[in-house]
DNA sequence: AAGTCAACTTGACACGGTGTCAAGTAATGT
DNA sequence: ACATTACTTGACACCGTGTCAAGTTGACTT
């Protein structure tokens, strides 16, 4: 929060008049940055896709895309909310709205009856949600040194390998 | 420290007496427990696969089955190693190992010509660990609330749809 | 010109957790 | 009788979060 404040070049008091707790002020943070780089309109993009794969490939690409940007305050946040309850429930809610991105992706396969063979529409969004963690984007990005087209592309393969049937 | 102290029924101050400092405490408890569950001898017999396919089946299961077993410390690690750095290189030499046998596995299959076209084999360990990561453990597990054997049976098929060519 | 309000300041403090230090004790072996 | 080892109690420093009180500054009324 010192620190927060000195690159503010306010007073860490100042801070807290405007955000009653770290947590608040980091969740604010991704809110802020979601509007800065509008990733509402390029879900809304991304929805346009003409058929269940173009839309995968659109989701990876928009939330795979969108990761390095929040990746700073997710970071902060992910450490938090091992200690911190208000913590663990703004990334809790924040990943439900990932998730959601990733069913509807799903729900468009099953549609065409391309989901792959023993899949249930569930377990599909649990395995692209998991694939595409922000977790799974730091460890190829950082511990792996990936590129981000590199991992984009990767993604986008792996996630049709792992849902789409052939 | 006083909570694990407590449970131990000795002073917190006794238990700098045995470990410095919270990480290795951590850290010596990791390796207890691979010595307890016999993680070598568990490697070794993945070790005497047949061929690529079985090979990453075997570590796959080994591995994955592991990972209960030490979540309970390698959660706390991984808390520890956003701040504490001889926590980070600790965990960082632990999942060092794991990618060793990540490795062994894929160049099993390269050496059958089995390694699915377009990957190279530095990329394909990169996957195969990341797929194996202790947080994509937990977020199937926890998350989306999966049993273990449902949890490794899904890995085996999508390590298998990501790596082995068709 | 006086008064009010909002946004900030400085400075202090409580609390919890890690790690350190000093002095004392109790059981074991020589 | 003595030393050693493994512990104890109790104190303290340091850091980070969050709280509280009192004072300052500038802008906007009336």
């Amino acid at each position: 929060m010192s620190d927060i404040a000195k690159a503010a070049k306010i007073s860490r008091q100042a801070l807290y008049l405007h955000f009653p707790n770290r947590a608040e002020l980091l969740v604010a943070t991704t809110r802020y940055l979601d509007e800065i780089h509008d990733i509402d309109a390029k879900l809304l993009k991304s929805r346009s896709a003409k058929n269940g794969i173009e839309r995968l490939d659109a989701w990876v690409g928009v939330w795979g895309n969108h990761i390095p940007k929040i990746y700073g305050v997710a970071k902060a946040l992910l450490a938090m909310k091992t200690s911190d309850e208000e913590a663990r429930i703004a990334w809790n809610e924040r990943m439900q709205a990932v998730r959601f991105g990733c069913a509807a992706a799903v729900s468009m396969l099953l549609a065409e009856g391309k989901l792959r063979d023993g899949l249930t529409e569930l377990e599909a969004t649990d395995i692209l949600w998991t694939l595409m963690s922000v977790h799974n984007w730091e460890q190829l990005r950082y511990e792996c040194h990936w590129s981000q087209s590199r991992y984009i592309k990767a993604m986008k393969i792996l996630t049709k390998q792992a849902l789409v049937s052939r």
